[in-house]
DNA sequence: GAGAAACTACTACTTTAGTGGTATATTTAA
DNA sequence: TTAAATATACCACTAAAGTAGTAGTTTCTC
């Protein structure tokens, strides 16, 4: 936990150059300290169960295990440091989902270094912290709440899903159906349902949905 | 130029604390030396005006002036500066349309300082430097050359751009030629062409390569 | 000033997509 | 163990998308 000392910070990011960036900052300060870095998720998880550090930095977009994944497996492994999120995505969803699976601030990678720090201090109080751009990000994202489908990926069922991945490659119901051993007449079925589901209105929306989301 | 003396950088990323990691790691070497730092496109053109350095690092996904955009203008503007791309994309068509574009090469941001260093020395000496990892997908992407749409953006007239947009958007052809002033059958005129131009076989297809690109 | 693109518009036709309804066997969840 | 959801299939119909060809105007370029 947190004192009155000096708070412990641990990096995760797969970016050496900006963990490089980030830590040379933090370590003007006095009273916060890097206590570790990590360039994987696998990594980060061993780190935050070594060093317990109070504050953890997440980047989101890291190869092997993405960033959600790894909050994730950090909440589920009982690790008690506040995690923020430290990412380029200024994506709705990407944010929402970050923050509904427990993470305890989002800052963007473009903000100032005087912003990261003050951000830092908060969070380490047990603040928490959002970088400015996000709170319009946000503020329309809830406007749109109505519009905006909570449903996702995993209100379909598999074979939803299966012809979503076919669709997204620009198949035609009759080539999908050739390749699934199915009626063309039942390609449309599941279409129709999914797009019901998903509260779209054409297939091309559905693609769209798909790659925005990277379903693959 | 570049002598047997030190080296000049500039550095253009919108990420401050990219920045900083990378000028630290730098600023380590006796014959290298950053001059200057440059958080958009436009700021890196005037400052590569002003200092005229002997390399330029210069990031892909900036938001107000992409760095393609960048690259462009800087060797319209006869900035003879040898210029690498230092980004997270490992996208095929990035890499290809920056090298297509003028870029002496194309370094991926999860580099070890290490290996960053050996590349900017290279690059400094007037070698061509790419990510080793980029090999394997620059080797894939020749090997689909056929297949792999030499197309972009570019080839599209603005109207056809305007309606790819639209129907990105999951607008039909009827909707777009509302939303135009224009008939429908004009639309599928422009739809018909814009698919050609791609060799992309229907809207889906369309659709699903405009957002892969982030074309908006 | 001639020629090439680009943009527009139309007709006519074929194919594909999407809707609505019915139906059956299977699986899942309450 | 019912009830609901899933997956399958068919038909008929409408709407939308895509193809092909012709053609007029504008705009840009050589």
């Amino acid at each position: 936990m947190s004192h009155n000392e000096t708070s412990t910070i641990l990096l995760i990011d797969d970016h050496p150059m900006l963990r490089k960036g980030v830590a040379q900052l933090v370590e003007l300060e006095d009273d916060l300290d890097v206590v570790a870095e990590a360039g994987s998720g696998k990594e980060g998880i061993q780190q935050a169960l070594i060093h317990e550090p109070d504050l953890i930095l997440l980047d989101l977009n890291m190869k092997v295990m993405s960033g959600i994944d790894t909050l994730r497996a950090l909440r589920q492994a009982d690790v008690s440091s506040r995690i923020v999120i430290f990412t380029v995505s200024d994506n709705n969803d990407d944010v929402i989902t970050a923050l509904r699976a427990g993470a305890d601030g989002y800052i963007l990678k473009d903000s100032e270094p005087e912003e990261l720090l003050r951000y830092i201090h908060n969070a380490a109080k047990g603040q928490m912290v959002l970088s400015e751009r996000l709170a319009v990000i946000m503020a329309t994202a809830l406007k749109n709440e109505a519009k905006s489908n909570s449903a996702s990926v995993d209100d379909l069922t598999n074979r939803e899903l299966q012809i979503l991945k076919l669709l997204t490659l620009g198949d035609s119901n009759k080539h999908i159906a050739r390749k699934l051993g199915i009626a063309e007449a039942t390609v449309k079925v599941h279409v129709k349902s999914l797009l019901k589901k998903l509260k779209l209105r054409s297939r091309v929306e559905a693609a769209v949905w798909a790659v925005e989301r990277k379903i693959k």
